[in-house]
DNA sequence: CGGGCCGCATGACATCTGTCATACGGCACT
DNA sequence: AGTGCCGTATGACAGATGTCATGCGGCCCG
């Protein structure tokens, strides 16, 4: 039979990470070979253990788990991908199988599951939950902007538009516009809500 | 020498819910003899199951490890709290410590002291970060008032005055006296950097 | 009992925000 | 060459938001 399988585990929460590390551990086929708790610590690590699989939280400082999926797969190919999050947004799914992911799991699935879809992945298998792809289907794609995207993000901490703007090296009405063309792409009534919404989709 | 420490684990994803117990199985000494996935549920499992220790995560659907925490205190006495969570805001170390609580841990802190923590609640010791205690201690308390707190919850997912009004049986001129006070107590320029600002701190 | 804070309210005012029309250059696709 | 979208900008306008002064009744504390 085969050696045992290299795992790279990614996720900034050490009492998560490590306890994650445990639970892989307990299986006879899986190895963790490295952990990083930073983004940009990914590529770096992956290059010096020679993994099979990486397992990448998305909320992470440094960069995305599907900005270091991108980057893994392209430095890369031959590691699998398996990308792992909090929050269940269609959009993060969608971005994530752009990025080149063999498989996407939302952390209130059973811990099984993770196992699972490491071998799976190996075996040339994609695993994604049906529901959540339906939704991502269903939800169609981000219409906003890259700018109009920008402002939302800048706004989301409730800076005014004077702010946005000298932030932007836009003028102020531009920002407004973009705003407000935003707010009606999103069906709602202020920028709070605009923000709120684009998050919730992932399209942030 | 005595039996296992028998530890309930409460937390909503189910992923790192199974991961932190297989992180303690992992001990000799201790023994996760119930999970649970909702706050609401702690109660009737610690009851059940006749539990040292109690580990208590903070968002959590049905009630939070908070006011779960609270109601074991008063229950349960001698059952030991670990109040775990993701955010280190001071509030929140403020709130745990006064629903009763014997440690407040981060999940960013090393996995090793999850299992220290239980040990030595159950020795009568208290565990909490320093630094975050310090934090707690220099922030000084919530200044603002019930009434305060509850429009900025309402505003928070981008409501606007006249919904305000209508949601907490207020006129409208008055939630906007109580937003203007709440924005001037936490010093900010408007209603979003409030909420941002009133959440960060755990005040919310 | 008086002072102070809270909850609640109103009115006036200044500023911020959102909408709309309009404009121009660039780029892509037909 | 024409159409359409994007990025950028301006000006005008309506409505939302934030500030301030002021008022009243209730409650607690000294």
């Amino acid at each position: 039979m085969s050696s045992t399988i290299k795992v790279l585990l990614a996720e900034d929460q050490s009492m998560v990470r490590e306890a994650l590390a445990a639970l892989l551990g307990l299986e006879e086929d899986i190895e963790v070979v490295a952990q990083v708790g930073r983004g940009d610590e990914v590529l770096e690590a992956a290059r010096a253990h020679d993994v099979d699989v990486a397992l990448l939280d998305i909320e992470m400082p440094g960069c995305t788990g599907i900005e270091a999926a991108a980057l893994l797969h392209r430095e890369l190919p031959e590691v699998k991908l398996v990308v792992l999050t909090t929050f269940g947004r269609p959009g993060y799914l969608r971005s994530a199988m752009e990025a080149g992911a063999d498989a996407f799991l939302v952390k209130d699935a059973p811990a099984a599951q993770l196992a699972e879809a490491v071998r799976k992945v190996l075996a040339g298998e994609r695993v994604i939950d049906p529901t959540l792809a339906a939704a991502a289907l269903a939800e169609g794609a981000n219409p906003l902007t890259e700018r109009e995207r920008q402002v939302l993000r800048a706004a989301a901490d409730g800076r005014t538009n004077a702010e946005l703007a000298k932030a932007l090296h836009l003028s102020q009405g531009t920002v407004r516009n973009y705003l407000s063309t935003a707010i009606q792409k999103l069906a709602v009534r202020n920028r709070t809500e605009a923000v709120r919404i684009a998050r919730e989709k992932g399209w942030l």
